[in-house]
DNA sequence: CTCACTGCAAACCTTTTGCAATAGA
DNA sequence: TCTATTGCAAAAGGTTTGCAGTGAG
């Protein structure tokens, strides 16, 4: 009851079951600050407990987004991939040769952000920035 | 062959060629300026022809999207959505209350945009923006 | 002891594809 | 004529769900 990790007592907090499945789901999305999609979070999770199955990722991983422990992106058109919420905001940049991403943030683009959502009369409740590029030659 | 709008003689240039499905789905992106989905695509272009196949939307829509007529856009997570494309560059603000879209630009973001590309060594091949709010109250 | 949670398999939704028939050029 | 394009139906890929069994609190 004493060792939970912030995550796990985050979600006792909400009223939700701590089980093994979401332990494990969790300690993946925590230790690697990578961006794996659903079926690689499940194959990382049976390799610590083989009873996971795939629907279980999949509610688990909403349940998390529900209580704001992990962000859901949609980059390109592939399958949801999901990091952690809790670290600072910031905005990705996604090589498009290797599908490597690149974490970067910049408050000048977010205040104008804001600024052209209030021109237009409207209030930001979240937005998604995504520069899609290749790498120069140094 | 005198009779072609621009679209289609984009089509042709491409040497492509211009069938009645293809002309009725260019014609439903170019009359409406709104952002509709394949099924909402398909759902208008049997109002005019009844012959046109679900397949044959999408598959149109990918030969549009090369040729560099149509843009696909991935708001939220549902269907890939659809506008053409020959106009101003802009962005999007999505009304999370009524799915209303909103067109924007900003010289000043992409500007910045560009310069973080930049610094992180990349140059930007295409990038994606949308903002997700909800109406001021007046 | 309860009912939230799970595994399994089937269903779902969007999009793609193989194949034989059709129709632009 | 020649082959790009089409319709149909089946398949693919990601995600969700119904149901009966399991286990956290």
């Amino acid at each position: 009851m004493s060792d939970l990790t912030p995550y796990e007592s985050r979600l006792k907090r909400a009223g939700l079951r701590l089980t093994a499945q979401r332990r494990v789901i969790l300690r993946i999305l925590t230790e690697h600050d990578d961006h794996p999609d659903a079926t690689e979070i499940h194959r990382r999770a049976v390799e610590r407990d083989p009873r996971i199955s795939l629907a279980t990722v999949y509610r688990t991983l909403k349940v998390l987004e529900e209580t704001g422990t992990v962000d859901r992106h949609a980059f390109g058109d592939g399958p949801a991939r999901f990091e952690q919420a809790d670290r600072d905001h910031h905005d990705h940049l996604i090589d498009v040769d290797t599908g490597a991403v690149v974490e970067f943030s910049s408050p000048r683009i977010e205040e104008l952000q804001r600024e052209i959502a209030r021109e237009l009369g409207y209030e930001i409740v979240h937005h998604r920035l995504e520069l899609y590029g290749r790498k120069l030659k140094a």
